[in-house]
DNA sequence: TAACTTGTTCACAAAATTGTCACAAATACC
DNA sequence: GGTATTTGTGACAATTTTGTGAACAAGTTA
């Protein structure tokens, strides 16, 4: 959520976050741009008025990287070029001021349009690695690797969640199954040997250990 | 825990207690209001055939006041309704017999979970400095910087409260844990240390020395 | 049934973090 | 200026966490 009037963001903080959405905020273009870049967003709401960098400047720079689904908010008054806000790659605006409720059901329209046309998309694709959910297929530096079944779950699930950090019983509880009773080490074991087969072609360390915290998937800047 | 047969009770208290969980025991449903009402839960383990005041009941009862997770406890034979038991609020449920650990490994999960969903806002930015905290990533004018656990969430404690000044046994009881032990000095060797990972790139101090008081995390104006 | 694959656990070595102490430097106060 | 407090710093030991190899268990296939 990208927006200068504190009062703004926090009213719509909250009821996305009353729908259980997890919610930051930026208050100016530059600050959106360092986050939007440093954590994957699964959609941005984006006020056009900023001081700085204006909404325009900020959605072109974001496309340039991400297809990321953006909605702007625009006020009444200010006038609006639905065409260029397309252009830039906008999925959707909201003219303030707006209904809570409204601005909720856009959202939750949006990412369910994203969602389905992402939903075939069952391949990740990173630099010399390529990983197909629906063929169960992995690839990397071009070859093809042997994975066993929770080895394939394991990388799929922390591929699918770049950078971010899971603790072992996160992970257990996301891979395994939850509540699983088991012993936390054992994704260690599955670590090594998922390390073993990624490292002889590419030279990428794709799974890093965060110490004291547990592991992530790192993707280069 | 509330259950009304004892050897249950003990056996279930001596799993938690070993994974370091303080354990309080109600045999029903009356004393069961009583104790959850005097002293804040973390979570409930609701045993559903109970003397008295049935577990439906009791868990009604509770969710009038507070959103503390519950488990319910369920013979094989009773025929459970789940969708009752989850519109009712419960989180989880686990059927008699079940073996210690699993029930250990779901107090486990719901308390995480119940944690997550807890926490919000997870990035925090800077001029010059971002701290992710679902990554567990601080950047540093633009470079990633490496900090240890208790560097990290020293630093995150500090910038989520920016300008105010913690005394050093402020600070113990905030990142360390309530009353801790050790040498309140201890916070000082772990400034040092963020200090000097902080300075390499950015000119900025943001963690300044208040003179006989403590520290405080410093934002321009 | 035997060989094989897969997943789990364990024990030990290796690595990193953390707390403490002693002493130096800086600051406040007289 | 002098002194007492407070803070900064470097080194070291204790503790915690992770990597790794091997053994074991469960399930599958030939």
């Amino acid at each position: 959520m990208v927006e200068d009037e504190e009062p703004v963001r926090d009213l719509v903080s909250m009821y996305l976050k009353k729908e259980g959405f997890r919610v930051e905020t930026a208050e100016d273009g530059e600050k959106a741009l360092t986050m939007a870049r440093s954590f994957a967003p699964d959609l941005i709401l984006l006020d056009l008025m900023l001081p700085g960098l204006d909404g325009w400047t900020v959605c072109k720079e974001i496309r340039k990287t991400t297809s990321v689904p953006i909605i702007m908010l625009t006020a009444r008054g200010e006038e609006f070029d639905r065409v260029l806000g397309l252009e830039l790659g906008a999925d959707d605006y909201i003219t303030k001021p707006f209904s809570p409720r409204e601005m909720v059901a856009r959202v939750k329209a949006v990412l369910r349009r994203a969602k389905q046309t992402g939903e075939q998309n069952t391949v990740l694709s990173y630099p010399g690695l390529l990983i197909d959910h629906s063929a169960s297929r992995v690839e990397a530096g071009g070859r093809e690797i042997q994975l066993t079944p929770k080895e394939f779950e394991l990388l799929w699930f922390l591929a699918s969640h770049p950078r971010r950090v899971y603790s072992r019983e996160q992970l257990l509880e996301n891979v395994w199954g939850y509540a699983y009773p088991g012993d936390p080490r054992t994704v260690d074991t599955h670590v090594k040997r998922l390390r073993e087969k990624l490292k002889n072609p590419g030279a990428k360390n794709y799974i890093v250990t965060v110490w004291g915290k547990g592991y992530r998937f790192e993707v280069a800047e």
